[in-house]
DNA sequence: AGCACGCCGACT
DNA sequence: GTCGGCGTGCTC
């Protein structure tokens, strides 16, 4: 026997004492990993996903995800020591990590970028220098002579045991505080410490319940309340508890006690006596953590949805297509229940275990599709909405780290979500353009991440639309995706009559009362008449686009931007829709002095505003970005008009998606030229979109609707598609042309666009910019620069360069590399200061 | 993104 | 003469 194998000792008994490292995601815009030295006692516990504390830089402390553990020691600097390890358990899973990094690839930002827009702020940590006095620090010894100021900040210091920078800085009323604090710290008055805050904090409920020793037995409990015979109101306390917590079925219930708030709320019993028996002890109170999205109450069997004929075999084409492809595209127009084969593919998904993403766009995320699903998948449905609350973020976060939700419906940033097990996802309304985010990056597509994780996940992707986009009907054309067509209207339902009104005639014949067609006012009657609804739809928010002088042609412009002013009567301003600069409006023209200042074009709130004086009787609700700010003003104004308490609805692209509402006869689209004539190569088939969408508002459940279209040109082919529900007719047009002039899905273009608070330099640096791109990516396919249609925004003009790149052929990712390369020499060159270069790839 | 180091105008 | 402006460059 060799020494060798006397003492060897297998390696997994003993762990190498050897140094880790971890490589860490920092949430900054960074372009690269940094690596920490894992100390010796925490080897165990660094964990990828998980998140740790490190100091960045000299002070800053903050918490980042371990991207990779392994033991390569930099060579060419100190690693500094990860602080503290979070997370027991990561918080990000391993299929996260990849998607992560296929964003930041493909959508050309860094991966601190992404990971900053997918946690919840709650789970972002990082410090906050603070103040507190020096430990040894006293009047008596004090040597220095202190200043007003000094004084202040030691006097603010006796009553607070600490003040943040910003708290000191106000204190003072100084923009330089920083010289005071200095100063207190060289005479060691103060010390200056990180603090890191905890962002998360779980909801806490209040509960009392009968201290343990009156609840050994029945007999004693019975004493407690001999005791308190006399002390009525007290009494009147117990009995409600025992009432509320059957104790003298189980005495062991009393332990989760019950909601203070439940006592204390009821009109009927005494708060003090409440406060008397928590004080004698007879009572105690205890805190509860307890969920945001808290378990349904009986939980009852899951309730199968009933499919039609149509349905059932559009679900069974889907599953026969997920057979041998990953996506399938299900073409279903409005109405004809794409939600019910969605819910029971969901519903398959779910009992075989798997987790499951449903995507909609932010204004189809309703109440009326949660309650839905919440009736079918309970309580293991999570909901991420943009308006939740961080702690609520979280508590989605993590409720399906714990597996507690299986199903998610989401917006676009729910994407971002830690699923593990994913096995098929729904894109509702694949179409949508506000599935992209423009700003800041990621500068992703929800639609097309959603496409990747289904492929990290091995899971299955089902878009959904009444129109899809030009690009993922090319896919089905092409076999790539599966293809499901649902073109039957669900019960009785019929397809809305379509009228066209030609505006300009009209005007001629003197037929138009201010924008509406006597067509429009006749058909609004008769329909209130009927005690059906309307809706009508402006893209346009606000009374007015901008006003104009008569004397002079003055028109008031933005400030900051390249824009024209848009007038909001309800608060008599002038508002920039860009930058949100806003000024009141002025009675007389400041160029001139005249009074002739008159509104041109118009808004959601002008229609509002005639709409009271064409039909005086009618409720009028308006629904745009200006009316639903608050939490739940949407859902009033949804919940208002479904219930009749409203008959016209008036608003912007929000009025067209997700709400199905039974008593709707009438739909205006008050102008839809500026839709269709919007400059952009997909301006046709948003426009097709737009129509198809509002028009599909008329008319559910066996009414038949209408809809009319106001245009100053009714013979343009578009309208045809509309009317005759074409929508294979749109696909090959705008297919051809795309072919033709080498658009998407032909080609993929990448935008950049420069910024610089200065008009020449701005201009240089995209002629620049262009140059190199040529010079390192051939003559085709580089186009501009030009400056964009609003070509100055918050003080930034704009150029924008075009990259068209082929599809085919694996050049992508060196044309990738050619383009950041060629950006970050750009953003080096001292001839352009103050530069700054958004990429977006695939522009909406 | 912060934050520190580094070079030019208005103040004790 | 200093204070302090914010322009550039680094952060494991």
């Amino acid at each position: 026997m060799t020494p060798e194998l006397e003492f060897h000792i297998p390696a997994d008994d003993v762990p190498e004492r050897v140094t880790l490292f971890a490589d860490v995601i920092l949430p900054l815009p960074l372009p690269k990993l940094f690596t920490y030295r894992i100390p010796l006692e925490m080897s165990d516990d660094v964990l990828v996903g998980a998140r740790v504390l490190v100091q960045f830089g000299t002070k800053k402390v903050l918490s980042c995800v371990v991207a990779r553990v392994h033991e390569q020691a930099p060579t060419d600097y100190q690693a500094k020591y990860i602080l503290e390890v979070i997370d027991e358990k990561p918080v990000v899973t391993g299929p996260q990590l990849k998607l992560f990094s296929w964003i930041a690839e493909y959508y050309m930002c860094t991966l601190g970028e992404v990971i900053n827009a997918a946690l919840p702020a709650a789970l972002k940590l990082s410090s906050e220098s603070k103040i507190q006095l020096h430990p040894q620090f006293s009047e008596e010894t004090n040597e220095w002579p202190l200043t007003a100021h000094e004084e202040k900040i030691l006097f603010a210091l006796r009553q607070k045991p600490h003040l943040t920078f910003t708290e000191a800085g106000q204190l003072l009323q100084l923009t330089s505080f920083h010289k005071i604090i200095k100063s207190l710290l060289l005479k060691e008055v103060i010390i200056i410490y990180e603090e890191i805050a905890e962002k998360y904090a779980p909801k806490v409920v209040k509960k009392v319940r009968l201290a343990p020793a009156f609840t050994t037995d029945e007999a004693t409990l019975e004493e407690l309340f001999n005791q308190l015979a006399t002390k009525a109101k007290q009494l009147d306390v117990l009995l409600k508890y025992v009432q509320l917590n059957p104790l003298l079925q189980d005495m062991a219930l009393n332990e989760h006690g019950v909601e203070k708030n439940l006592l204390t709320s009821n009109p009927h019993l005494s708060l003090s006596a409440i406060n008397t028996l928590i004080k004698n002890g007879v009572l105690e109170q205890f805190d509860v953590v307890v969920s945001r999205f808290p378990v349904a109450e009986g939980r009852g069997p899951y309730l199968a949805s009933e499919l039609s004929p149509d349905q059932a075999s559009a679900r069974d084409e889907v599953l026969d297509h997920f057979n041998s492809k990953d996506t399938v595209l299900l073409h279903g127009i409005t109405g004809s229940g794409k939600t019910e084969v969605y819910i029971d593919l969901i519903q398959k998904a779910v009992d075989a275990g798997g987790q499951v993403l449903y995507l909609l766009p932010e204004i189809a995320l309703t109440a009326q599709i949660v309650t839905r699903l919440k009736r079918v998948f309970q309580d293991r449905l999570g909901v991420y909405h943009s308006k939740f609350s961080d702690n609520e973020r979280v508590e989605v976060w993590n409720g399906i780290l714990s597996g507690r939700f299986q199903v998610i419906v989401g917006v676009r940033s729910s994407v971002f979500l830690p699923f593990h097990s994913l096995s098929l996802l729904v894109v509702d309304e694949e179409h949508e353009p506000s599935y992209k985010q423009h700003e800041p990056a990621p500068r992703y597509n929800a639609r097309e991440v959603a496409l990747m994780m289904a492929h990290f996940h091995g899971a299955k992707t089902l878009l959904g639309s009444a129109t899809p986009s030009v690009e993922t009907y090319y896919h089905c054309q092409t076999g790539r995706w599966g293809l499901v067509n649902l073109h039957v209207r669900y019960g009785e339902a019929v397809l809305p009559e379509i009228e066209l009104v030609d505006i300009r005639r009209e005007s001629l014949r003197k037929n138009m009362l201010s924008h509406f067609s006597q067509k429009l006012v006749h058909d609004m009657e008769d329909t209130l008449h009927r005690k059906e609804q309307v809706i009508l739809f402006q893209n346009r928010r606000g009374y007015s686009p901008f006003i104009d002088c008569n004397d002079c042609a003055w028109i008031p412009k933005c400030r900051n931007c390249a824009v024209s002013l848009s007038y909001h009567k309800f608060s008599n301003e002038l508002r920039c829709h860009y930058c949100g600069y806003h000024e009141r409006k002025p009675n007389e023209c400041p160029a001139c002095g005249s009074t002739m200042l008159k509104t041109v074009g118009f808004g959601t709130e002008k229609i509002e505003d005639e709409l009271k004086l064409l039909l005086p009787e009618a409720r009028i609700q308006r629904m745009d970005l200006d009316t639903t700010k608050r939490k739940n003003s949407h859902q009033q104004i949804i919940e208002d008009f479904e219930q009749q308490r409203t008959n016209i609805l008036v608003g912007t692209q929000m009025v067209t998606k997700g709400l199905d509402f039974e008593h709707v006869s009438l739909v205006g689209i008050l102008s839809a030229d500026s839709i269709i004539h919007f400059p952009d190569y997909r301006a046709h088939e948003r426009a097709y979109q737009l129509f198809v969408q509002v028009s599909g508002r008329a008319g559910r459940k066996g009414k038949p609707g209408k809809v009319i279209i106001q245009t100053a040109n009714p013979n343009q082919t578009i309208f045809e598609r509309v009317i005759e529900n074409n929508y294979l007719g749109l696909y090959e047009q705008e297919i051809a042309e795309r072919q033709k002039f080498r658009y998407p899905p032909f080609v993929r273009i990448i935008k950049i666009t420069v910024k610089h608070p200065e008009a020449k330099p701005c201009e240089a640096a995209a002629i620049a910019l262009a140059k190199d791109l040529t010079d390192r990516l051939g003559r085709t396919g580089i186009l501009g620069p030009e400056p964009p249609h609003i070509f100055k925004i918050r003080n930034l003009f704009l150029q924008e360069v075009h990259v068209k790149l082929d599809r085919d052929g694996g050049r992508l990712r060196f044309s990738k590399n050619q383009i950041q390369e060629a950006v970050f020499h750009l953003l080096q060159s001292k001839d352009f200061k103050n530069l700054r270069v958004a990429i977006d790839v695939d522009p909406a």
